[in-house]
DNA sequence: CTGTAACCGAGACGGTACGTCACGTCTTGGT
DNA sequence: ACCAAGACGTGACGTACCGTCTCGGTTACAG
């Protein structure tokens, strides 16, 4: 017995020259007129295909942006481990740095954002961002927790997902809501607080 | 002197029972339909009211649901304190906990998840919204946290903004994105971890 | 008590300046491309109209061209009578050649070939056409021939329906099907057939 | 010698039961649907057969009809003459109430209505048609004509062509355009009438 | 107390994009 | 080679809303 999805499009038959055109022209549009103005017949025109192409492969708009994503990281090394000095404040405040400085790229600002506001639309999609590209790049903070639990400088018995959402969601959620400014006083001041948490904040010096 | 914006419609003679309709509307259709399927036209046939009505008084899609929160805000007791039974901690949790349910509410939910998103696509909203609903809020928030410095519960040199965006930026990111479950524990984790931080998780036990 | 249409759109709000563009613009795409290539979005376009506003007036294509008939045929002096020498037989002679000649024409053929076979498909079309172009010219027919009556060239109990459509049936067509060549001969025979009879055809010379 | 037409088929590889099935489903499908809804996708998919082997074989779903046609045609016992009673009055107002019957059944109005429609905007269906469909028939009742004029019921000199279209074509014209009703009563006016000629209309009594 | 001007409902307008259908061409794999 | 199946680029369909624009009707201030 085989497992039979009711008229799904045969992936074999699939053209891929056309797949890639769609993915690079819908990434390239977000950056260029922004994910409200982003529309289907747009990546058509702009990848020299017909829109069912479009349509017979994706759901919506927001699943051919992710897509986009897919390949994007896929094509990257993001698969690259976090630094590890020794020193996990530093090594934290380093990366975060990094990430305060992708944010302000507008070349990434705005195809990040359009995917994190659709995704917050739709579940569906949010469950292959969580599974495609959230867990991956989480799996790599959680190593270098897991090594800084070995040498002692977290303990042993601290969640892990409570302590990444703790250190990277207030920036995350600062960025998207511009709630404040994004500067790396901004992240230096967040991992160490993180740390040393509230009720030792000036511990750090 | 005064901020002459050019030809801007004549405030005194605007109907309120307009301007209620349509904010009501668009706070019924946008839990009813999505925010990606709210309309100015759906909103100004459930008001019984002309497009124009609307076009007149708000720049945007946006601008009358940002309005139609903003009269719910001010409509209900929002500006209550934050509880301070002496015990931070304790109170941090009871808050969080009820804005965990709260934010298990769909009529709460589909309404502010579209808030949110437009606020990351539009700065001109975020800045309304920063200024007029997260403002507000902060403040109740910073008072309590001050008075936990007053009391000795928090480092009297402790930045507040950071402190905050520790404790509810998490809480809020992994609602926005669906990133994990958001349950009661969840937010006692946060609370404890955050303020022990992370290298004596342990310590508020 | 008024006669309620379901959401019959309000007339008096009509775009006169719309309606003639797009009369006008139908009547040439039809000529230039034939009937089966003509397209609403052509109209529309070629009209400087949006498409809805050809949606909003008329239920399909076919009632376009009509009503682009009607304003020609209204705007021109078809409601001339025919020729009446008093000798029956030529002046349906000259008349049948006229039409021979008309039909001859691209710029009548094409057009008219598309509004004969639309009414063939559309009967509410066809009451119209009946109603609004048929009619009209019918009767004018029939004035003829009831001169002719009254002359005593014709019987007084003559079927002029049946009558008429034995004159000007075959020619139509003829032309419509393309069943033979329309020549100003073939509309002399058909003339003095149709008066004279099959069993005396000769009589007339 | 054989008229080679650049890159004909092999008709001799042709799947026959294909063809049939194709055409069958034209036919079943323009009366279901009407000839304007009738497309290629509907006729291959009913008849389980690919687009390709339609495309091959016929130039247009005009031309796939009426293969349709022709082989309903052929199939039926068409061939046979016209009644010859020696009462040519009588036995064309049979002929022509059976073909008013005829007209009536939405099985033939349909699809013959089609084939007209189609006719009437394709010169090349319309040679094929004139050839194949129309000249057989007109010849059957050119027989009966010329019958009629050996026993004396009609002149010698009368030109057949311009008869026959002087009977069918009132009628013929009258179903397609529905521009009067379809009745028995019609039928035999027109034959009384176009036997007796328009001067003599009341002679046949 | 009465113009008169702004606001109101209604909705037509020129547009853009939607998501679907069918076109005619093409490629693949099976017979 | 022909066939079924169906993906492809193309283009039109008919619908939904966009934001702008009259159109009368109705307030409410100004002369």
């Amino acid at each position: 017995m085989s497992t039979q999805r009711e008229s799904a499009p045969n992936t074999a038959r699939r053209n891929e020259a056309s797949r890639r055109a769609i993915l690079m022209a819908a990434f390239d549009l977000v950056g260029e007129v922004g994910y409200a103005k982003l529309s289907i017949e747009g990546i058509a025109a702009r990848a020299g295909v017909g829109k069912q192409t479009i349509y017979r492969w994706w759901p919506s708009k927001g699943a051919v942006l992710f897509d986009a994503f897919l390949a994007l990281a896929e094509g990257s090394d993001d698969s690259s481990a976090l630094p590890d000095t020794g020193d996990l404040q530093a090594d934290l405040t380093t990366v975060l740095r990094a990430t305060v400085e992708e944010f302000g790229d507008p070349r990434f600002d705005t195809p990040m954002r359009a995917l994190s506001t659709e995704i917050a639309h739709d579940p569906a999609l949010a469950e292959m961002y969580a599974e495609r590209l959230d867990r991956p790049m989480r799996e790599l903070k959680k190593e270098r927790l897991r090594s800084a639990q070995r040498t002692g400088e977290l303990p042993a018995d601290l969640d892990l997902d409570v302590a990444i959402d703790l250190v990277w969601g207030p920036l995350h959620n600062r960025w998207l809501h511009r709630s404040g400014p994004l500067t790396p006083e901004y992240a230096e001041a967040l991992v160490a607080t993180a740390l040393n948490g509230l009720r030792h904040a000036s511990a750090s010096e």
